[in-house]
DNA sequence: ATCGCAGAACATGGATCCAATTTCAAGGGA
DNA sequence: TCCCTTGAAATTGGATCCATGTTCTGCGAT
């Protein structure tokens, strides 16, 4: 009987929140009451209080001692620096991550691709492309690696969202192209020709997103 | 009467066991057990479960459900890519701090390096060592990069130690001669040059890090 | 003697109640 | 009218008790 049975309620509460920041439902500022939380998922304020800490942990939310959590407002200062970093950890969790990716792992990159390129719906394209962009770094063993990268990609979703709305299509296109000269350097088992790719792909997002200033209050 | 009076229960209890980590009084491996913890340190086992929760976010220690938590054991590998990240992040955290230290700032990090120079015991040089690196970010005002770098430091702790163990007196020169090779890069704001004397200093202290296997289990 | 299994001891996860802090609104004074 | 003060409501932090899951021990069967 020690199947993994019913997930743990402070797991099931940080995934419900996850989800509901990650596709904006719960937006940057707002706080997060524990209470309301608790009661809307069905569950007492304790586990709610531990999902809140893994949160935070993931880099979703802040907490302030006797205040509360809630999503933070970035600048586009922070913002920039963020993508900043994401250049330089990024390629080197790619780096880690190729020489085990398995060909099952490269057919599923692959189908990732197409289906981003048949997508319409932003929220839908937003999932996808982080799926695509993690899965590149699933073989990366080293989970400190991951999970910075992870954190991430977690800070900026927000603003990776509202770029999206003020981008028009011809960003997906670009996206498109870059997406599949990355593929193609990763299955030729390329570390240096995708690194450079990958650098180049979110070097450009970064210049791009920042140079929007309505997406920012500063 | 709003001074900030008595800290909070759990932040006592994680500053507690972020110290004892740090210094290596808690051996990698081993369960903390938060009862034991609880009546050691005279509070409950619910601050106790939020400051375990908090040093996770700090990169100190791991949870397992329904387990416990324990500071992790690393593996070589492992500790060379952690290194490999220091390479890439730190001097993006230097980047980002050089133009906002004060002279005041640069006079703190003279004093360090005086002190550390001085210094014979392991487990103060290890302290003010990281001090040191860390007042060099301070003026860094990006905090997930500066939370990032505290990890990282966080992580590798206990082998730092460990390799300070058995390295010679001879190290300690080579440290302290980089370290003021960084020093008067910073004091003459030469962002350029203070990165390359980072990144040199971080990868020489890998190599030989990751050079000693008896530091591994594996 | 070894492996398997049951049951007890132990540790973590969760619920409820209470305390302490913060926030907000109303009232009083300059 | 504006600002400061005061107190009550709202919210987070903590303690105790109970439930659930894990680990270890010892008994029994092969």
């Amino acid at each position: 009987m020690s199947q993994p049975s019913a997930e743990a309620a402070s797991a099931r509460v940080a995934a419900a929140l996850r989800g509901e920041i990650l596709e904006g439902a719960i937006a940057p500022g707002t706080w997060i009451r524990q209470e309301e939380v608790a009661e809307r998922l069905g569950a007492s304020r304790l586990p709610v209080r531990e999902a809140l800490r893994m949160l935070t942990a993931e880099g979703l939310i802040t907490v302030e001692p006797n205040r509360g959590a809630r999503v933070p407002v970035l600048d586009r200062r922070e913002v920039e620096v963020l993508y900043r970093m994401r250049e330089r950890l990024e390629p080197l969790a790619l780096v880690e991550s190729i020489p085990h990716l398995t060909d099952a792992d490269l057919a599923h990159v692959r189908g990732l691709q197409a289906r981003i390129e048949d997508i319409d719906d932003i929220r839908d394209f937003l999932a996808l492309d982080r799926e695509f962009h993690l899965a590149t770094y699933s073989a990366c063993d080293i989970d400190h690696l991951q999970d910075m990268v992870v954190r991430l990609w977690n800070a900026t979703q927000h603003y990776r969202r509202a770029f999206m709305q003020v981008a028009g299509a011809q960003r997906r296109w670009v996206v498109n192209a870059e997406h599949n000269l990355l593929i193609d350097a990763l299955e030729r088992r390329d570390g240096v020709d995708a690194e450079r790719y990958l650098v180049g792909h979110i070097r450009r997002t970064r210049r791009e997103l920042v140079g929007h200033p309505e997406l920012f209050t500063d």
